[in-house]
DNA sequence: CTGTAATAGTGTTTAATATACACTATTTTA
DNA sequence: TAAAATAGTGTATATTAAACACTATTACAG
């Protein structure tokens, strides 16, 4: 409580009545080269039927970073990925029942059915194509969703953090992929390879891969530039979108 | 509450002890060509006479924002300015008392003697040039603020957001200055004309201002392309600070 | 009344980068 | 053995950034 002693007086904790906080977690992953987000399908009142974002209680002994792990955790079985807060959402009406204030948080995670807990079987838990999300989702999770993409999109172009979505050893194409998956748009081969190569981000195996032409070289990410908060791969220019709050 | 049914059952919300949410916002302004920013000095424990962000618990009935809007019209007298949700705090030790998640904001307001509330006076509220900040913030505020002005910086550049902390009518050179300020570095000045006035953001007005060598023409902000959220003015291309989470 | 300091503003040259797209390479499959 | 499929390289042009030299208009000191 960092008020000011105007509004400190105003206010007795005691009486003060407080809303609910959650963390909701939007999960992202790549399934088959196409982007997906994890839902999950409410059993009860209100929105019942209804898709919506992973997300709970905070427990009072854990930070809010934690609790999005936690929950991220519990969804999916995976830890220690990329997370990362987007905005806390605490609108009046939001949910029908009580004031609620839900921070929340984007999740990175790379699809492996190993050891991912959530399968295409579950009824209530399911990812969904971004392209093709479900209708009508519960409380304003539409927004919520709407600005995680439009985040991921903007952080794209100036940060690392495609590869979070690739396994350890990948192709240059397969990441292109993913920057088109997430950008919406296609990229020129050419100037990819060379930006991508320029920017020293990438350690060349000896590995190849073969498919159906010519096998690719498979490249690891390394890890020791990401850290280095000074370096940044910027794929494009031009950034309308920005990190602009919604509404 | 758009938790997931298994984390809902475990919770009751009767029983279920809530954190306290509040509000903090850190308020920049721009005096004598300097950024700085509005702080309060606490009254009483914790950090009883230690300077703080202006703060202060959210109402039932008011969303986030109106929270931050009405927390700095309680401080400083204006509404209806920039303003722009930052990040939100949660750790469980940051203050002492209970467990307190804060919402932070980032507010931009003009400068102007007449309408501030805030006079240099006021033993407890007070203006602080960035630059030169009191030491022992109260809770995690030296983090908060940090966070803020890395914030504002990388906004900056990408957004018309510095026009914000400018009068109505302005010289080129003087926005220049304040890019310089936020940004921590020397900008050339042929370079900033040329691209501000390719940006199409400004309007030239008649009106010119004398002062101790040749006199200047005067601009306005085109608010209108401001709301253009497709059109953005970007002073430099490289950006290395980016919207990272802190810690 | 003249020259110098102070501030405002323009123009030009060079280097770096983006963009588009044509080309070569290596494999599988018909 | 040719065609299809995928991987990867090279290059020409346009755009933009960056540095910096130049011109313009005022106040003020002598």
């Amino acid at each position: 409580m960092e008020e000011h002693e105007e509004t400190a007086t105003t206010y007795d904790a005691a009486r003060y009545d407080r809303p609910s906080v959650t963390v909701d977690v939007v999960i992202f992953t790549l399934i088959e080269r196409e982007l997906h987000v994890l839902m999950v399908q409410r059993k009860r009142w209100p929105y019942e039927g209804h898709w919506a974002i992973p997300g709970g209680f905070i427990n009072m002994d854990e930070s809010l970073e934690q609790a999005a792990r936690r929950e991220l955790e519990e969804e999916t079985g995976v830890r220690d990925l990329y997370i990362e807060q987007l905005f806390t959402f605490g609108d009046v009406g939001r949910d029908p029942r009580t004031r609620v204030i839900s921070v929340a948080y984007i999740a990175l995670v790379r699809f492996d059915a190993q050891h991912l807990r959530v399968s295409d079987e579950s009824h209530d838990v399911r990812w969904f194509p971004v392209s093709a999300l479900p209708r009508d989702l519960a409380f304003d999770h539409e927004q919520i969703l709407a600005f995680a993409v439009s985040r991921l999109r903007s952080k794209l172009e100036y940060t690392t953090l495609a590869f979070q979505l690739l396994p350890e050893l990948f192709s240059i194409l397969e990441l292109k992929h993913i920057y088109e998956q997430i950008l919406g748009e296609k990229l020129d081969k050419g100037n990819f390879y060379r930006k991508i190569k320029e920017a020293g981000l990438l350690e060349e195996t000896t590995q190849m891969r073969e498919g159906r032409g010519r096998p690719t070289r498979l490249w690891r990410f390394k890890h020791d530039r990401a850290g280095d908060k000074q370096f940044v791969f910027r794929w494009r220019e031009d950034r309308a979108g920005s990190t602009k709050d919604v509404k």
